[in-house]
This record gives C-alpha cells, structure tokens and sequence, in this order.
DNA sequence: CTGAAAGCGCTTACAG
DNA sequence: CTGAAAGCGCTTACAG
C-alpha cells in the first residue's frame, strides 16, 4: 500500500506536546523571538510529531503564495526547457514554488492559464506569450507583475529580457555572405513576434549587403519546414542558403536536403537557431546562434524580484546578445548551386 | 508598470454585491443546489467584481491540494520532458496542478523536495527515483501515495509504470547479432536502477548468444561516454559495437568516433535509448529505442487516481514494451573491424 | 433552497 | 519573551 493516510500533524499538536501556545511554536518556525528554552521545546516536539508545515494556510494568512508563474509554448522546446530549468533553479533558491504552463502557442490556453495565476495569487510571472496575448497583456489587469522573456513588448509596459533578434539573424546572414553565398532564403515561425524580429534583422542585413530577401513564414513545426524546403528548393529560384528561425526548422532543413539528396554545405548552406546539443552532430555540423539560456532565465527572476521590491521603478528591457558558433553548414560555397 | 496592486476580491465582496449570503456564493461557485434567480444575480456579481477563488483557502479548507507532484532527475534530458509534458496535460485536463522538482540524481534534493511535497499536501506523486532513494522509499512514511516512473521498485510497494528494460536492451543486442556483430560491449548509467536493468537484458542476451559481456558502468553525461568509448577503442579489445542506455551516451559515442575517425557502422556500430527527434538526423541515423513517453506519463496519471479511488487495491507496475527503430548505425558489419 | 456559524492551519497585532 | 484572540478566504454540516 502506498497511503497509509496518516492525518498530518498540525501547529496544535506541536504546541500540546511542548506545552506551549502556538503562537509560540509559530514563532519557533518562523524564526521569531523566542526564548532558548522554549525554542528547544518546541523543536523536539516539532521532531516527536514529525510536524510539517501546511504552506496553503501559511500563504493564506501571510498572503504571499512564494509562488512564480510561468508560461511557455512547449516545454519540449529546448530553450524553454533550459530557461525553465534556470527558472526553477532560482526560484527553489529563494523559497518559491514555480507553477509551469504549456500554452501550445494558443491564445485560449494562456488566457486559462492567466486566470489560473490569479487564482494561485502568484507573486509574479514569467511569461513567453503570443502575439494575439501580447498586444492584449496591457488591458488585462493582472493583479502580479510579469517578465516578458523570449518575446518582445512593443510599448515597453512590461519588464522582458530577450534576445538581440535582429543583431542575432544579421551575424548569420553577415556570415554566409563572407562565405560567398547570395541567394539566402529566410524561414521564420508565424505566431511569435521572435520569428519576425529575426525576419526583420534578416531582411535589413540582406539589404545592406545589397542582396534580394526572400523570406516564408511557416507554422512553428519541423514539418512546415521541411515541406517549405522541398517545395522551395524545386523552384527556379531555388536558395544557395537557409536562415531559418529555430532549431525544428534546422531539423526540417536537414531532413528535406537529405530526401532530395543535396548535401550540405555543398548544394544548400544552413544556419539558424539554436544552440541544441545534438547540432553538433548533423552532418558536418549546424552553424547556429546560440542563445545564453541559462542567463535568460535567472534574469527573468532578477527582474522580478527587483520589480517586487520597488514596484514603481520604469520599465526595463534586457536585451542580450547571441552568440554565433561556425560550424560545417556553412562551409566556404565551391561550386555553382546549379 | 506592471503590477497595479489591486488587491483582490473575495467571496464576500461578492456576497455584499449580490445581496446574498457567502455561502450561496460558494455554493453558485461549487456548482451546489441554488435557485435560478440567485444563482444569477450571483453570476452577475462575479462579473461586476471580477472575482477569482483564492486556490489556497480553497484548499485549506476542503484539505485536498488537487495537485500531484512530480520529481524527475533533470527536466533537460528528453525523456522526461516529454513524460512530464504528458503528466501535466493529464494533470490539467482533471483540474489539478503539478509541483515539478528537478533533483540531479542527488538524494539530498529528492528528500528536500519530498518534504516540500508534504508541506504541499500533495495528492500523490510520480516519482523517478534514484537508487538511494528507492531504498529507503518505504521507511519514509509518506502521505500520499507515489507512482514510480522509469526507475524500478525492487519490492513491489508502490505502483509503477515502467520500461522493459531487459527486454528492450536485449532487443538491441539481438539486432547487432543478427547484423554479424560479434563484440558487442555496454555502456551504462550507474545511477539509476534502469542502466542496471538494462545492463541486465544485454548481459543475459549476449550469453544466450554465446557472446562474452564486456559492460562498463559510467556517470550519466555524455562527456562520461565519450572519454569511455575513446579509452575503450584504443584498447586492444575494441568493440565493434556499442549498445548504451541513454541519448546522452549516444551522443558521447558519436562524437568519440568522430575525434577518432571511426567511421559509424564501418568501423563501429551504435545502438541505444531513446528515439530522439535528432537521432534520425545523426550520421547515417541511429538505432534507438523507443519508448511510448506520452503513455508512460499518462498511465502514471491514471494509475495514481486509481490508487486515489481505491487505496488498498493491491500494487500495479505496469511494464511497457519499447520499439526498436533500425536505423543506419547498425548497417551490416562488412569489413573486418581491424 | 438559504443563511449563520464553525473551522481548515496558520500568522500577527495586541496585551501583558 | 509569551499567550489569547482575531482573521486570511473559503466550505460544509446544521438549522430552518
């Protein structure tokens, strides 16, 4: 049996075995005044009950959840994967709890989950919303502050920390330019405001170079890409090269040149996002942008926790920069792509 | 600003409102016995004054947390993120919330974060233990019941849902045998009970093929592997193949073979767990296997709210077949391997 | 069907 | 330093 329903112990049953009141041993806990005698009391009776305390009372009276929300498209995605993993880490290291959310990218969902925030009474929250959400986060009146992470605040009324996207998808195109490409193609996802500010990085960077954007935004799947790829790459205007805005879209390029026989870089240069492990290991090797994950996600909770001390202070943004890390995909462009 | 701190209304301000009594609220609320004109002059003031339930004192008081918690080794590695994702959509889909704690395979966390999950009140909790852990796991005496994940519970006590794993590493064994490879050696985690069981199934496979075990027991990093595979291949007892018990190690395998040259089947074969979305995309693809994560996670929901239904029904493991998926890694050996 | 009252397990002024 | 008392926001018998 894995139960043995055991009722929990309460203040009460500590106070009785010590003989003291619960105030006292409230105190004993709370790290409060109290007489060394009395302390000692009460911790032994804290051990003989086996007590622990009940942190849904103790949020209720206090009314500070120690809570911190946070909201992602899928877990399963490894920057928030790794960004939550950060969150949580820093999160435990303060004495809060962190509740984690899947919105699946869908509006519905965040609005539940939004809700479910305010019902938990979060002290605060982490959030890589939608574009539909974000541009509706102002008129929402949530009751605890939010770190934008990921996704970007066009007017600035929320703290954020986020990538230098545009900088980011310029240093890609820069660098298949050096390496003789021209005909870059750009695939970007369609529902977060990332895929087009690395679109509009893209774009600028193609046109200081004098070159012609030629870009597709696409569902936020390996899949769309790999279909746009094959669909593209059969074209007459076919790309010598891929930009491409997160690493499913790496995985959809990869999988298409492979189905078509096009090798890498020979036929078709690729660059992108993000730094995963296993890019390392395709091919000759993804070169990608690598994003400090594990800084984003303790500077979400840094501002947050600044934002809770001075609630008033203005608005900041933290924009961090990415780094590129060359790899194969982008070798030196040889032969005429046809 | 972010945080208009406006302090929430209750149940109370939505009684005033209304002109009825708290406890027709809750009941409107809990979906209890209450007139229509009540019922809708409440929902009318639920409206007006925005109010949201205070999950906290909802749960103090009715003493059920309607959360389960969730203790994984790393959120990072894929296996669990997937199981996790699983857990949590079952989890909301029946109106509960997950704790989700990380504990590094390091025994200290996983009691820290068990005590949390008592000062929860947790309805129940899935559990990846390590092998310390799931020793004493009995002796602990904890509230709730706990459903095992991954990891195997020697005695029976507690319910799980768990991986063949001799089966599926014999699998593994069995497909290089059948491929012509004849030195066959192991990697694996010496942390967890899996890499044991798996060791298990490779050990008891390649006896019953007359082969001799050459197994050895690492740290679960891919670093770990890769150092192995590279001491292990200047030997001169070299493999030609390797079966390893995580993607972790696969990817340690392939990029010792790479420093070293070794072409991958040519000169060294690979088989492992799991089926990565990039282990399709690795070299000429890899041989895993797969494990039915999304069931895995769900089955650990629903066998946890049948232990909450019936707490004295007796223990369940529910034991899951894997798949092998073949793939290039294990191309038929050709050449002689020195 | 409806309301007044008790109480879940805590913390925190308020007296002493 | 210590205790009695109030109260956080709910739910749930108990009467009516």
């Amino acid at each position: 049996m894995s139960a043995p329903a055991k009722t929990a112990s309460s203040i009460k049953d500590v106070a009785r075995a010590a003989g003291v009141s619960v105030a006292t041993v409230s105190r004993v806990l709370g790290n409060g005044p109290v007489s060394e005698a009395l302390r000692k009391r009460v911790e032994d009776a804290v051990r003989a009950t086996g007590y622990r305390p009940n942190l849904s009372a103790r949020r209720l009276r206090s009314q500070h959840s120690q809570t911190v929300g946070l909201v992602v498209s899928d877990i399963r995605n490894p920057f928030f994967t790794a960004v939550s993993r950060a969150v949580e880490d820093a999160a435990y290291h303060a004495g809060m709890r962190v509740i984690l959310c899947n919105s699946d990218e869908n509006p519905e969902r965040e609005e539940l989950y939004l809700r479910l925030m305010q019902e938990e009474r979060i002290t605060g929250l982490i959030f890589a919303p939608t574009r539909a959400t974000l541009d509706r986060l102002d008129r929402l009146d949530l009751e605890f502050p939010v770190v934008l992470i990921d996704r970007n605040a066009p007017a600035g009324r929320h703290d954020a920390v986020v990538l230098d996207n545009p900088q980011a998808a310029a240093m890609l195109v820069d660098h298949l330019h050096a390496r003789g490409y021209r005909r870059i193609a750009g695939l970007f996802g369609n529902t977060s405001t990332t895929g087009a500010e690395r679109h509009e990085g893209y774009r600028a960077a193609m046109a200081a170079k004098g070159l012609v954007p030629a870009a597709r935004f696409i569902a936020p799947y390996a899949d769309a890409a790999e279909e746009a790829v094959e669909r593209w790459m059969a074209d007459a205007d076919r790309p010598e090269a891929f930009v491409v805005s997160n690493s499913l879209f790496l995985m959809g390029v990869v999988k298409a040149a492979r189905r078509m026989g096009l090798s890498i870089p020979g036929r078709l240069a690729v660059a992108g996002f993000d730094n995963e492990p296993w890019t390392e290991l395709v091919g000759p090797g993804l070169t990608v942008i690598e994003q400090p994950v594990q800084e984003i996600g303790r500077s979400a909770m840094a501002l947050l926790f600044e934002r809770l001390e001075q609630p008033d202070r203005p608005t900041r943004r933290l924009v961090l920069a990415g780094t590129c890390v060359v790899r194969g995909s982008t070798g030196a462009r040889l032969e005429a792509a046809d």
